[in-house]
Parts: structure tokens; sequence; C-alpha cells
DNA sequence: ACCGGGATGTTCT
DNA sequence: GAACATCCCGGTG
């Protein structure tokens, strides 16, 4: 099956409900793809573990944009992570990508992730699968329901999320923790930890 | 296998 | 000055 691109509708909605639909869509950056296998929902507001919990600054403030937009921070002085805006404009809503299967590209992740002992290892965890895909700060605010040129994007190929998706709570936080907001493909070998 | 600590810099109190 | 949606490496058992 061809793989289509998600419209915006998808992207419109909870980040919890948006969150394990997108376990099995593939993300796709330049030479290189993934299967999404790890995600985590991070809603507006009234979510103490969300960067939008005390409203817009000059870092989150993708994250108040439309859906469907790429929302990508620096954090622990070394790190990026690529979230997708979900929701209304203005809710600050977004979906963590926590690890992906790679699919294609393997050569150019093996090059940037030199530190990665084996290819389970590459995209297995949120700052992990950016390196391996070269996502950085320059890739925040992009659209990919609109990608431009050298585009990133997420597709669908046919392949239906879990009907029971594995859960848990977030990881890494210190607020917000009792959440079970984060969603992973049962007994998949890239799932991070 | 598990555990502890260092890297590294932006953001916010 | 502290916290931070992390990762990697080197110790020990």
């Amino acid at each position: 099956m061809a793989r289509q691109r998600l419209t915006r509708g998808f992207y419109a909605r909870d980040s919890r409900d948006v969150a394990p639909q997108l376990l099995g869509k593939v993300l796709v950056a330049g030479p290189c793809c993934g299967r999404i296998v790890e995600v985590e929902a991070y809603a507006g507001g009234d979510d103490p573990g969300s960067h939008a919990h005390r409203g817009p600054t000059r870092r989150n403030a993708t994250m108040f944009g439309r859906p469907g937009l790429l929302y990508v921070y620096f954090t622990y002085g070394m790190h990026w992570c690529a979230n997708v805006v979900t929701g209304d404009e203005g809710d600050g809503q977004a979906v963590l990508l926590r690890a992906l299967a790679p699919l294609a590209g393997l050569e150019v992740m093996r090059a940037r992730r030199p530190a990665a002992r084996a290819d389970r290892q590459l995209c297995s965890g949120p700052a992990r699968l950016c390196q391996a895909l070269g996502i950085t700060g320059a890739d925040d605010g992009r659209d990919l329901v609109r990608p431009g040129a050298g585009g990133v994007w997420i597709g669908d190929d046919g392949m239906p999320p879990p009907a029971e998706p594995g859960w848990s709570t977030r990881i890494g936080l210190s607020k917000g923790v009792e959440h079970p907001w984060r969603w992973f493909v049962p007994g998949d070998p890239h799932v991070s930890r």
C-alpha cells in the first residue's frame, strides 16, 4: 500500500486520543524513516508535566500553533526531542515521539549515531530518534501536513495501530507522573528502556 | 546484569 | 542558581 500523508484532521483532537493512533504510522525525514512504536501525550495548560503548563514562552511557542506542526525542543544541554502538535490552535497539546522501528536510511542513521551498538538502539529514545533522523531546532515549527522541500512528515502505509497498545505512566518527569499517558507497541524491541 | 555520575546549555525562579 | 519530557560510559557483581 502506498504511503499517504496524514491530514490536519488527524491531529486536530486531544493529544491523548491522537497518541495511541500514531503507533504504526511512519515518520519520514529525508532519506530516513521509521515506524512509530512509542509515544507520550502532553495535554494543555492543566497538565503539570507539559511545557505548556506555564503558558506560551519563546521555547514552546510552536506547541500553541496549528495541529500537525512539529514541535522540537532542546534539553539537557545537548539533546533534541520531537513532538507533534495536536488539538486546536492555542491549546498547547502535543505528542512526544519516543521510539521508532527503523525502516529505511539505516546507513545514514548509523553514521549519525556512532554510539548505537545495535540497530535496535538507533531510534529507541526521544533524543536518539532525532539524532538518527537529523531532526534539530531548525525543524521546529515545520508543517507535517504540508511540508516544504527536504520534508519531514508522517505517513500511513496501512499498518493499523495495535488493538491493545501497551501503556504506562510517562518517563523522566518530576510533575504529572501519575498520568498513564505513554503508549507503545507491545513486544516491539525498539521501544525504549 | 545493575548502578552512579558526567556532559552541556537553555529556560525559568 | 536550579531544573530539565536524556544519553553514554565506566564501575562492580
